[in-house]
DNA sequence: TCAACAAGAATTACATACAAATAGAGGCAT
DNA sequence: ATGCCTCTATTTGTATGTAATTCTTGTTGA
């Protein structure tokens, strides 16, 4: 698939690096790049038509991002975690969105929850119609909106690293209805405390809630979890 | 001043970029490098005795960890951060070292609350002995301590991160022998809820403590802050 | 037959050379 | 005199070449 082609590059702004780097942030997460799977520089090089140095420095920076693991003198891989080490990882998602759920009980405005009770209002749609793509859809836009709802910029960009850099382990979890329909009540919950303020019961709500969807998405346990990580 | 030789370079094993990458950071987190200092890239490589590709990729990496600037044929900075998101850093750490706390309460070992009385001790010592330097080590090494025994490594590693990050800013607090006396009593209510496993008392007692600190460092109000980052 | 060693192939790491873009200074026009 | 434009010099961004390390494979010995 020649999905990315030179075009993709030269639209972004900003240096080939740091374009490469993304494009191949978004394979990984897409699944295109298998965890564990090898990333041949000269491969990823003539794939993006650039020359290896961009490459080169897009994959230390995703190094550093947690999403490619960067051996010395042997290569780049994909990232393959282990069980163990995603499961710290939803725990440390769900410590870093329950913090923002309380700031943004506290600092939300008008406007935000204007938002935020039309997302409702369209996760609530997406669920009755049954519709599990979309339901998924509405529940990264509630979780983001509540995250950026934290106005601070340092907790936005934790959190959104961290689930970036679960993505490509994360399959929807939101196969079966009444998985939804408890989602979308827990959803209810958290939205009613955040417009009304309530910190307390925002954040215990927030974190309670990614506690389920992390046992749910626990369950779809996978092959492509490295043993060792 | 040439603290930095080849040899410092050699005795790291490991790729070039990453060695620069530490001696880098470790040049900004002592001040050697200050905030909105231009990084050029030649005059790196020629301290550090290296060609300018290993640099550029360590420039990469630092600008991921949110220690450089790294503006787009513009060359890099290092990062001047503003009084507000300096103070939302403070904040994201004490959202993340309180999550630590309150993991650590729940599985710290025997061997790690034996650590702690010990570094308890020693800060008791310190403080009687009215050395600041000592104390402020002695702070340093007990919150890695409890940072640590949260036994999530990513969460240990968003934390040391985040830390490091705030280093160049952060002065010592511990200027007068109040606020000294204040940060024992407060970690002395810590250690208590640690070696009692009381999770609910050590989270929000570590919220509290980086909260008191909080408010004790930005006193010491710089220079050094950019007005607009 | 299996294990260990060696040689070759492949791939990464680093350096250097070249190209492109930006910032600053100086001149010109208004 | 001031604002704008252009030219130049400096610096960054990219490409390619060279050296070193690792992985593979084939061979030899037990």
């Amino acid at each position: 698939m020649k999905s990315t082609s030179t075009q993709d590059i030269a639209a972004a702004r900003g240096s080939l690096a740091d374009s490469v780097c993304r494009l191949i942030a978004d394979e990984i997460a897409l699944g295109n790049f298998a965890p564990g799977g090898k990333l041949d520089e000269v491969m990823l090089s003539s794939r993006f038509s650039v020359s290896r140095t961009p490459v080169r420095e897009a994959l230390k920076q995703l190094a550093i991002m947690g999403l490619v693991d960067c051996r010395p003198n042997r290569g780049s891989v994909v990232a393959a975690v282990s069980a163990a080490k995603l499961d710290q990882m939803f725990e440390a998602i769900g410590e870093l969105e329950a913090s923002c759920a309380r700031h943004a009980a506290l600092r939300m405005t008008q406007d935000d929850q204007a938002s935020l009770i039309a997302l409702q209002q369209d996760g609530r749609a997406a669920m009755q119609s049954r519709d599990f793509n979309r339901y998924d859809a509405n529940n990264l836009a509630l979780h983001n909106m509540i995250i950026r709802c934290s106005y601070n910029q340092i907790l936005i960009d934790l959190t959104m690293s961290l689930r970036q850099r679960v993505a490509p382990f994360r399959r929807t979890q939101f196969r079966n209805i009444e998985r939804m329909g408890e989602s979308f009540e827990e959803h209810a919950v958290l939205v009613e405390a955040l417009l009304a303020h309530d910190a307390v019961v925002a954040y215990r709500q927030m974190r309670a809630h990614l506690q389920s969807a992390r046992s749910a998405t626990s369950r779809v346990a996978p092959a492509w979890l490295s043993a060792s990580a």
